[in-house]
DNA sequence: TTGAAAGCGCTAACAG
DNA sequence: CTGTTAGCGCTTTCAA
């Protein structure tokens, strides 16, 4: 049965019968190879014409295993569960084939195995190039690839082995605070000390966002308490369940955080709405992150959103480049705040 | 530069060489078709010792060529931007990857040409199957497939000539109707109809669930006006531009309503918050669709999320059992009330 | 201007 | 138990 179907599929040599000529020539033909070639575009044309009639679609497998470059370009992300990654895929998607180059997507969900699994696939498909997004191992992805001769570059979170790009964290972070501290300062005519929620404190950006929170208050004179930064993981339970911890420890929590990503602010908010630790006199928040639904919640929240579309013009710069030296570049992201 | 690389990579010819046997044995070895073959296991060890020492990465390229099945998978899908299909993503490429198939995704924005294009480039590389998610016209996708011999399954929109699986739209949108008018009658004490927002009249989905949305209405004996039945698209632009319009048009709208999607949602909640329309008395919502924010939104919403979990048992259970014929399954969304 | 032919790395039938 | 061999469909010299 299957066997059938299949047996159809129209080669080369099939159209090369129909139209009288040789397997080389279709394949120039249909490749565009045809002037190199100086093929006759008579020719040309109806070896196009059959192609299509008989509904002919190339096997890339063959055409692969046959060239030397793939022009199958790979992508690790970690989640499709938030904006930021959604939209890095889409656009990565987008931007890959407007380049001839057919993307293939894995989703790690932050399990260092899956991703090494998933980058030794990639790796049997042949890909050119390898993007390690949001990666919690990004230099062991890239010795994996490099020891295939397949390229990578880090996206989101930094490596040492390969090009990066990034946000800049540092001053993403310093100007978020800086907002959010003023909002405080006018709500409650002194100046006061914010909490930082959410992140892994092992990861780089989570890190430098600490730093630039850190230099935010520093600036105004204050010292922001070491006890008040929950780099308690991204999951929205991990924050809920440290705000709910940290309360009962202390009592009464600052009236202004830093959040670290959506995903953190959704039990940010839920504690807040469940625990009414607040009452009616809600808390400034500052997220590094965007979400349309956010911007809505009717908190006072600003935001920062990440700007994927420069931190991709800076990948395929990379790659349309050939570039492999192992530099950071920060894409600054941009302010939003609630409409 | 770049071929030294390449050439570097290992074939199980070189194995072989190393290992001091055939390529065929090196071959049957790791794809585990060793017994088969009776390979002493003194061999396979070496082999695989080998192999691993080598890091050694198959082609599969090469291996798809020649086989009969290529064990690659793909879907089609409209949009990364939202929680639903963000999850449907996430969860079908791990169960592909239970079952030893490879999965390629393809993000085509509900753009139909996008959509055949996407679908010619899996059948190039030889997917088994091809999925179409969201599809706007899924039976032109279904008969290029047919014409290769790959096979298709209709997830999300239903089409005709394969199976397909959505969800319960009528049945849905049946029961979240009647939670809001039941929550209108609360508030206003009196029986009262809704207005219906977002979505293509166009497509099956939303003609469903109008359906459902009618039928709701005519079950406690009043009739929905059909002048407030807006399906105008998913984009939250267009909700927000219609209900500015319908104001301006008929002056007071419903006090409540049928939202068809998050993505329309977003436009509803911000043109409430901007055109003060409601005032203090925000109207009672029901949402065809569930996003964790929304559930924070502090509206009075209620929503139903979409069983992406069955869905997807019951695509696979259409694959795995190889399954055409040409029925449609149903699978009954959840309900989800703000917490 | 064109065609013949070799071979990419792997699988599977067949022959030991 | 194991090796030899013939392709899978395509690209790319090379020769005409």
């Amino acid at each position: 049965m299957k066997r059938v179907s299949l047996a159809k599929r129209k080669t080369i040599y099939d159209l090369a019968e129909l139209a009288g000529t040789s397997a080389s020539a279709v394949s120039a033909v249909l490749n565009g190879n045809w002037k190199k070639r100086r093929i006759s575009s008579q020719l040309a044309e109806k070896i196009i014409r059959i192609a299509d009639e008989q509904g002919y679609a190339p096997n890339m497998q063959a055409s692969v295993l046959r060239r030397e470059r793939s022009s199958i370009i790979g992508m690790i992300v970690p989640k499709y569960d938030n904006r930021y990654f959604g939209s890095i895929v889409e656009r990565f998607e987008a931007m890959a084939r407007e380049r001839g180059l057919f993307p293939i997507i894995t989703c790690t969900r932050r399990d260092p195995d899956l991703e090494m699994e998933a980058a030794r696939a990639m790796i049997s498909y042949q890909v050119d190039y390898v993007i390690a997004t949001g990666a919690t191992d990004p230099d062991r992805i890239t010795d994996l690839c490099a020891a295939a001769g397949v390229r990578t570059v880090n996206l989101d979170l930094p490596g040492t082995h390969s090009p990066s790009v990034i946000s800049d964290n540092f001053q993403g972070a310093l100007e978020l605070t800086r907002r959010v501290l003023d909002n405080c300062e006018k709500e409650l005519a002194r100046k006061a000390p914010l909490m930082f929620v959410g992140g892994r404190g092992t990861d780089h950006n989570t890190s430098e966002r600490i730093r630039g929170f850190r230099a935010a208050h520093h600036e105004i004179g204050i010292t922001p308490d070491e006890n008040l930064i929950l780099a308690c993981g991204y999951a929205p339970e991990k924050a809920e369940q440290s705000l709910k911890a940290l309360a009962e420890g202390i009592g009464e929590l600052p009236h202004g955080m830093f959040v670290n990503s959506t995903i953190s602010l959704e039990g940010v908010i839920r504690w807040i709405r469940r625990s009414d630790h607040y009452g009616e006199r809600k808390p400034q928040i500052g997220c590094f992150d965007f979400d349309p639904f956010v911007a809505l919640l009717g908190e006072n929240i600003e935001m920062v959103r990440q700007d994927v579309p420069k931190m991709l013009d800076a990948i395929f710069d990379i790659i349309d480049n050939g570039i492999s030296d192992r530099h950071l570049i920060e894409i600054m992201p941009i302010a939003e705040s609630m409409a």
